[in-house]
DNA sequence: GTAGGGTTAG
Protein backbone atom coordinates (compact mmCIF):
# COMPACT_ATOMS: atom_id res chain seq x y z
CA UNK A 1 0.00 0.00 0.00
CA UNK A 2 2.60 2.62 0.74
CA UNK A 3 4.27 1.51 -1.98
CA UNK A 4 1.37 2.21 -4.00
CA UNK A 5 1.21 5.97 -2.42
CA UNK A 6 4.80 6.49 -3.54
CA UNK A 7 4.22 5.48 -7.25
CA UNK A 8 1.70 7.92 -7.54
CA UNK A 9 3.65 10.72 -5.70
CA UNK A 10 2.46 10.52 -2.77
CA UNK A 11 6.01 10.48 -0.46
CA UNK A 12 5.65 9.99 2.86
CA UNK A 13 2.47 9.45 3.04
CA UNK A 14 1.25 7.42 5.65
CA UNK A 15 -1.32 4.90 6.71
CA UNK A 16 -2.15 6.00 10.07
CA UNK A 17 0.21 5.74 12.96
CA UNK A 18 3.81 7.55 13.11
CA UNK A 19 4.89 11.44 12.08
CA UNK A 20 2.95 11.89 8.80
CA UNK A 21 3.94 13.65 5.40
CA UNK A 22 0.22 13.76 4.78
CA UNK A 23 -1.91 15.98 2.17
CA UNK A 24 0.51 18.70 2.56
CA UNK A 25 3.26 17.01 0.82
CA UNK A 26 0.60 15.72 -1.87
CA UNK A 27 -0.21 19.34 -2.32
CA UNK A 28 3.37 20.20 -2.92
CA UNK A 29 3.46 17.49 -5.99
CA UNK A 30 -0.08 18.90 -7.04
CA UNK A 31 -1.99 15.49 -5.86
CA UNK A 32 -4.41 17.16 -3.87
CA UNK A 33 -6.99 16.13 -5.67
CA UNK A 34 -5.74 11.91 -5.08
CA UNK A 35 -5.64 12.64 -1.71
CA UNK A 36 -9.21 13.21 -1.52
CA UNK A 37 -9.97 10.51 -3.51
CA UNK A 38 -8.02 8.86 -1.20
CA UNK A 39 -10.25 10.00 1.45
CA UNK A 40 -13.24 9.40 -0.03
CA UNK A 41 -12.54 5.66 -1.57
CA UNK A 42 -12.07 4.69 1.83
CA UNK A 43 -8.39 4.70 2.19
CA UNK A 44 -7.53 5.70 5.94
CA UNK A 45 -5.50 8.66 5.51
CA UNK A 46 -3.61 10.69 8.14
CA UNK A 47 -6.32 12.73 9.76
CA UNK A 48 -4.59 15.68 11.41
CA UNK A 49 -4.89 19.65 11.45
CA UNK A 50 -2.57 19.84 9.38
CA UNK A 51 -3.99 18.08 6.54
CA UNK A 52 -7.32 19.31 7.41
CA UNK A 53 -5.89 22.95 7.23
CA UNK A 54 -4.31 22.00 3.85
CA UNK A 55 -7.66 20.31 2.18
CA UNK A 56 -9.28 23.65 3.66
CA UNK A 57 -7.19 25.68 2.12
CA UNK A 58 -7.51 23.78 -0.93
CA UNK A 59 -10.92 23.92 -1.34
CA UNK A 60 -10.69 27.74 -0.76
CA UNK A 61 -8.46 28.18 -3.66
CA UNK A 62 -10.93 26.58 -5.55
CA UNK A 63 -13.93 28.88 -4.53
CA UNK A 64 -15.72 25.49 -2.78
CA UNK A 65 -16.66 27.40 -0.12
CA UNK A 66 -19.17 24.87 0.43
CA UNK A 67 -16.49 22.15 0.96
CA UNK A 68 -14.53 24.72 3.37
CA UNK A 69 -17.37 25.00 5.59
CA UNK A 70 -17.84 21.08 5.54
CA UNK A 71 -14.09 20.63 6.32
CA UNK A 72 -14.53 22.59 9.73
CA UNK A 73 -17.71 20.51 10.54
CA UNK A 74 -16.02 17.62 10.36
CA UNK A 75 -13.28 18.41 12.54
CA UNK A 76 -15.19 19.89 15.35
CA UNK A 77 -17.39 16.57 14.58
CA UNK A 78 -14.32 14.22 15.26
CA UNK A 79 -12.71 16.71 17.88
CA UNK A 80 -9.35 17.47 16.19
CA UNK A 81 -8.41 20.84 17.60
CA UNK A 82 -9.20 23.81 15.12
CA UNK A 83 -6.51 26.93 15.23
CA UNK A 84 -5.92 30.12 13.97
CA UNK A 85 -5.08 28.76 10.46
CA UNK A 86 -8.40 26.63 9.91
CA UNK A 87 -10.22 29.66 10.20
CA UNK A 88 -7.93 32.45 8.78
CA UNK A 89 -8.28 30.35 5.79
CA UNK A 90 -12.27 30.09 5.69
CA UNK A 91 -12.28 33.78 6.48
CA UNK A 92 -9.67 34.27 3.96
CA UNK A 93 -11.58 32.56 1.05
CA UNK A 94 -15.11 34.49 1.96
CA UNK A 95 -13.39 38.04 1.39
CA UNK A 96 -11.85 36.78 -1.79
CA UNK A 97 -15.52 36.31 -2.68
CA UNK A 98 -16.49 39.74 -1.76
CA UNK A 99 -18.74 37.91 1.24
CA UNK A 100 -17.63 40.56 3.95
CA UNK A 101 -20.50 39.25 6.16
CA UNK A 102 -19.97 35.56 6.06
CA UNK A 103 -16.32 35.88 6.82
CA UNK A 104 -17.35 38.33 9.92
CA UNK A 105 -19.96 35.07 10.81
CA UNK A 106 -16.73 33.15 11.00
CA UNK A 107 -14.74 35.35 13.11
CA UNK A 108 -17.41 35.61 16.02
CA UNK A 109 -17.42 31.76 15.53
CA UNK A 110 -13.71 31.83 16.08
CA UNK A 111 -13.75 34.13 18.61
CA UNK A 112 -16.70 32.50 20.76
CA UNK A 113 -14.40 29.35 20.89
CA UNK A 114 -11.63 31.40 22.35
CA UNK A 115 -9.18 31.01 19.73
CA UNK A 116 -7.49 34.67 19.37
CA UNK A 117 -7.09 35.90 16.20
CA UNK A 118 -3.79 36.74 14.71
CA UNK A 119 -1.82 39.35 12.69
CA UNK A 120 -2.70 36.82 9.15
CA UNK A 121 -6.56 36.87 9.85
CA UNK A 122 -6.07 41.13 10.38
CA UNK A 123 -4.05 41.70 7.52
CA UNK A 124 -6.45 39.12 5.11
CA UNK A 125 -9.52 41.08 6.13
CA UNK A 126 -8.20 44.76 5.37
CA UNK A 127 -7.07 43.61 2.41
CA UNK A 128 -10.61 42.33 1.54
CA UNK A 129 -12.27 45.40 2.35
CA UNK A 130 -9.60 47.27 0.98
CA UNK A 131 -10.42 45.53 -1.99
CA UNK A 132 -13.87 45.75 -1.70
CA UNK A 133 -14.08 49.59 -1.84
CA UNK A 134 -14.66 49.86 2.31
CA UNK A 135 -11.72 51.99 2.76
CA UNK A 136 -13.25 53.72 5.66
CA UNK A 137 -13.32 50.19 7.65
CA UNK A 138 -10.23 48.90 6.47
CA UNK A 139 -8.68 51.87 7.98
CA UNK A 140 -10.83 51.21 10.87
CA UNK A 141 -9.18 47.89 11.36
CA UNK A 142 -5.49 49.34 11.12
CA UNK A 143 -5.92 51.97 13.75
CA UNK A 144 -7.27 49.00 16.23
CA UNK A 145 -4.62 46.78 15.05
CA UNK A 146 -1.09 46.32 17.72
CA UNK A 147 0.98 45.07 15.57
CA UNK A 148 1.15 45.47 11.74
CA UNK A 149 3.58 44.61 9.10
CA UNK A 150 4.53 45.42 5.31
CA UNK A 151 1.74 42.90 4.53
CA UNK A 152 -0.91 45.42 6.54
CA UNK A 153 -0.32 48.20 4.36
CA UNK A 154 0.50 47.00 0.84
CA UNK A 155 -2.93 46.16 -0.32
CA UNK A 156 -4.83 49.44 0.80
CA UNK A 157 -1.74 51.17 -0.48
CA UNK A 158 -2.46 49.81 -3.81
CA UNK A 159 -6.13 50.43 -3.86
CA UNK A 160 -5.33 54.14 -2.28
CA UNK A 161 -3.13 54.94 -5.61
CA UNK A 162 -5.58 52.90 -7.71
CA UNK A 163 -9.00 55.15 -6.82
CA UNK A 164 -7.51 58.54 -8.57
CA UNK A 165 -7.36 57.21 -12.05
CA UNK A 166 -6.32 60.58 -13.84
CA UNK A 167 -6.33 58.81 -17.63
CA UNK A 168 -4.98 61.81 -19.36
CA UNK A 169 -3.80 59.80 -22.54
CA UNK A 170 -1.28 61.75 -25.09
CA UNK A 171 -0.12 63.90 -22.39
CA UNK A 172 2.03 61.41 -20.51
CA UNK A 173 4.99 61.76 -21.21
CA UNK A 174 7.59 64.51 -19.42
CA UNK A 175 4.57 66.20 -17.56
CA UNK A 176 4.93 66.06 -13.66
CA UNK A 177 1.94 65.26 -12.14
CA UNK A 178 1.92 68.77 -10.03
CA UNK A 179 -0.69 70.28 -7.97
CA UNK A 180 -2.31 71.58 -10.61
CA UNK A 181 -3.39 68.60 -12.03
CA UNK A 182 -5.43 67.69 -8.82
CA UNK A 183 -7.85 70.31 -8.60
CA UNK A 184 -8.64 69.11 -12.22
CA UNK A 185 -9.58 65.31 -11.10
CA UNK A 186 -11.69 66.53 -8.04
CA UNK A 187 -14.05 68.00 -10.37
CA UNK A 188 -14.30 65.55 -13.20
CA UNK A 189 -13.80 61.71 -13.13
CA UNK A 190 -13.62 61.06 -9.24
CA UNK A 191 -16.01 62.24 -7.57
CA UNK A 192 -19.19 59.59 -8.64
CA UNK A 193 -16.73 56.64 -7.49
CA UNK A 194 -16.20 58.68 -3.88
CA UNK A 195 -20.09 59.36 -3.42
CA UNK A 196 -20.34 55.26 -3.79
CA UNK A 197 -17.43 54.59 -1.76
CA UNK A 198 -18.59 56.69 1.41
CA UNK A 199 -21.81 54.94 0.98
CA UNK A 200 -20.41 51.86 1.21
CA UNK A 201 -18.24 52.29 4.08
CA UNK A 202 -21.25 53.98 6.22
CA UNK A 203 -23.63 51.11 5.23
CA UNK A 204 -20.53 48.76 6.70
CA UNK A 205 -20.56 51.13 9.93
CA UNK A 206 -24.21 50.90 10.66
CA UNK A 207 -24.20 47.00 10.83
CA UNK A 208 -21.22 46.11 12.51
CA UNK A 209 -20.56 42.58 14.15
CA UNK A 210 -20.24 43.18 17.46
CA UNK A 211 -16.98 41.40 18.32
CA UNK A 212 -15.37 43.32 14.69
CA UNK A 213 -12.83 44.68 14.42
CA UNK A 214 -11.33 43.80 17.83
CA UNK A 215 -7.81 44.58 18.77
CA UNK A 216 -5.90 41.44 18.41
CA UNK A 217 -3.98 41.12 21.40
CA UNK A 218 -5.09 42.48 24.55
CA UNK A 219 -1.00 42.81 25.38
CA UNK A 220 -0.57 45.99 27.05
CA UNK A 221 2.82 46.52 25.93
CA UNK A 222 4.38 49.25 28.19
CA UNK A 223 7.23 49.35 25.83
CA UNK A 224 5.62 50.59 22.65
CA UNK A 225 6.51 53.37 21.15
CA UNK A 226 3.92 55.67 20.02
CA UNK A 227 3.91 58.90 18.55
CA UNK A 228 5.45 57.45 15.59
CA UNK A 229 2.15 56.04 14.08
CA UNK A 230 2.45 55.80 10.34
CA UNK A 231 0.28 57.84 8.26
CA UNK A 232 -2.31 55.35 7.11
CA UNK A 233 -2.36 55.51 3.17
CA UNK A 234 -6.01 55.40 2.77
CA UNK A 235 -6.94 58.92 1.02
CA UNK A 236 -4.31 59.23 -1.32
CA UNK A 237 -6.24 59.17 -4.35
CA UNK A 238 -3.78 58.45 -7.38
CA UNK A 239 -1.41 61.36 -5.41
CA UNK A 240 1.84 59.48 -6.31
CA UNK A 241 3.61 62.21 -4.81
CA UNK A 242 2.36 61.63 -1.71
CA UNK A 243 2.49 58.11 -1.69
CA UNK A 244 6.02 58.36 -2.35
CA UNK A 245 6.06 60.52 1.09
CA UNK A 246 4.29 58.12 2.76
CA UNK A 247 6.53 55.66 1.81
CA UNK A 248 10.09 57.34 2.74
CA UNK A 249 8.27 57.68 6.21
CA UNK A 250 7.33 54.37 6.36
CA UNK A 251 11.30 53.58 5.47
CA UNK A 252 12.18 55.76 8.13
CA UNK A 253 10.38 53.59 10.87
CA UNK A 254 11.89 51.02 8.91
CA UNK A 255 14.82 51.56 10.24
CA UNK A 256 13.64 52.14 14.11
CA UNK A 257 13.14 48.08 13.41
CA UNK A 258 9.28 47.62 12.55
CA UNK A 259 8.85 45.73 9.17
CA UNK A 260 6.23 48.09 7.08
CA UNK A 261 8.28 48.01 3.71
CA UNK A 262 8.62 45.40 1.76
CA UNK A 263 9.29 44.06 -2.26
CA UNK A 264 5.50 44.28 -2.12
CA UNK A 265 5.35 47.71 -1.36
CA UNK A 266 7.88 48.95 -4.10
CA UNK A 267 6.47 47.04 -6.51
CA UNK A 268 3.29 48.74 -6.13
CA UNK A 269 5.02 52.11 -5.89
CA UNK A 270 6.92 51.38 -9.19
CA UNK A 271 3.22 50.69 -11.03
CA UNK A 272 1.74 53.81 -10.13
CA UNK A 273 4.93 55.90 -9.81
CA UNK A 274 5.14 54.58 -14.00
CA UNK A 275 1.16 55.18 -14.80
CA UNK A 276 1.48 58.76 -13.35
CA UNK A 277 4.45 59.45 -15.99
CA UNK A 278 7.13 59.68 -12.49
CA UNK A 279 9.88 58.17 -14.23
CA UNK A 280 12.53 60.14 -12.54
CA UNK A 281 10.89 58.98 -9.37
CA UNK A 282 10.59 55.66 -9.90
CA UNK A 283 13.99 55.35 -10.47
CA UNK A 284 14.92 57.02 -7.11
CA UNK A 285 12.80 54.60 -5.52
CA UNK A 286 14.60 51.71 -6.95
CA UNK A 287 17.82 53.65 -6.24
CA UNK A 288 16.91 53.48 -2.79
CA UNK A 289 15.73 49.93 -2.30
CA UNK A 290 18.40 48.33 -3.85
CA UNK A 291 20.71 50.35 -1.37
CA UNK A 292 18.35 49.24 1.13
CA UNK A 293 19.65 45.33 0.61
CA UNK A 294 16.04 44.66 -1.01
CA UNK A 295 16.46 42.99 -4.59
CA UNK A 296 14.17 43.18 -7.36
CA UNK A 297 12.28 40.38 -8.39
CA UNK A 298 10.73 39.63 -11.83
CA UNK A 299 7.53 41.43 -10.85
CA UNK A 300 9.80 45.02 -10.77
CA UNK A 301 11.27 44.32 -13.72
CA UNK A 302 8.21 43.46 -15.94
CA UNK A 303 6.88 46.72 -14.46
CA UNK A 304 9.79 49.34 -14.99
CA UNK A 305 11.14 47.54 -18.30
CA UNK A 306 7.38 47.72 -19.54
CA UNK A 307 6.20 51.19 -18.57
CA UNK A 308 9.54 52.66 -19.67
CA UNK A 309 9.95 50.76 -23.11
CA UNK A 310 6.20 52.04 -23.54
CA UNK A 311 6.62 55.62 -23.11
CA UNK A 312 9.70 55.52 -25.39
CA UNK A 313 11.69 56.97 -22.50
CA UNK A 314 14.75 55.69 -25.34
CA UNK A 315 16.37 52.19 -25.96
CA UNK A 316 19.57 53.51 -23.82
CA UNK A 317 17.42 54.30 -20.61
CA UNK A 318 15.69 51.20 -20.71
CA UNK A 319 19.23 49.09 -21.34
CA UNK A 320 20.66 50.47 -18.58
CA UNK A 321 17.38 50.08 -15.88
CA UNK A 322 18.09 46.51 -17.60
CA UNK A 323 21.52 46.05 -16.22
CA UNK A 324 21.00 47.92 -13.30
CA UNK A 325 19.00 45.77 -11.92
CA UNK A 326 20.48 42.68 -13.40
CA UNK A 327 23.68 43.81 -11.85
CA UNK A 328 21.37 43.91 -8.10
CA UNK A 329 20.25 40.40 -8.54
CA UNK A 330 17.14 40.20 -10.18
CA UNK A 331 16.19 37.21 -12.75
CA UNK A 332 14.94 38.73 -15.52
CA UNK A 333 11.03 38.11 -16.36
CA UNK A 334 12.06 36.35 -19.63
CA UNK A 335 9.41 36.79 -22.06
CA UNK A 336 9.92 40.73 -21.14
CA UNK A 337 13.52 40.47 -21.77
CA UNK A 338 12.55 38.96 -25.37
CA UNK A 339 10.65 41.38 -26.50
CA UNK A 340 11.29 44.30 -25.22
CA UNK A 341 15.22 44.55 -24.41
CA UNK A 342 16.72 41.97 -26.46
CA UNK A 343 16.07 43.79 -29.77
CA UNK A 344 17.50 47.10 -28.62
CA UNK A 345 21.14 45.26 -28.20
CA UNK A 346 21.51 44.33 -31.55
CA UNK A 347 24.38 45.27 -32.72
CA UNK A 348 25.68 45.18 -36.50
C1' DG B 1 14.61 17.54 11.83
C1' DT B 2 9.06 17.52 9.64
C1' DA B 3 3.57 20.39 7.45
C1' DG B 4 -0.82 24.49 6.94
C1' DG B 5 -2.95 30.62 6.26
C1' DG B 6 -2.30 36.85 4.27
C1' DT B 7 0.10 41.34 0.08
C1' DT B 8 2.03 43.52 -5.78
C1' DA B 9 1.63 43.28 -12.52
C1' DG B 10 -0.02 41.15 -16.92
Amino acid sequence: MKRMLQEKGLHGFRIIGKPIWGVGCCKRNGYVEEAVKFQRGGIKLAEDLVCYNTLMHHFVTEKKMACGEQILGRMLVRGLSVDAITFGTLIDGYLKEGEVEKSMVVYDGMVKMKKMPNLVIYNSTVNGLSKKGMSGAAEGMVNAMERKDAVTYNTPLNESLKTGDLSSPGTGTGTRNGDGNGDGKRQTDTSPFQEKRSRDVSGFRLNPSPAFPRRPRPLGEPGTRDGTQVAYPCNLAGDVEEAARVLSEMQKQQEEGEELVSLVTYNIMFNHLCKFGCYEKAKEVLKSMVERGVVPDSITYGTLITSFSKNNRGGEEVVELHDYMVLNGVRPHEQIYKSLVSPLLKDP
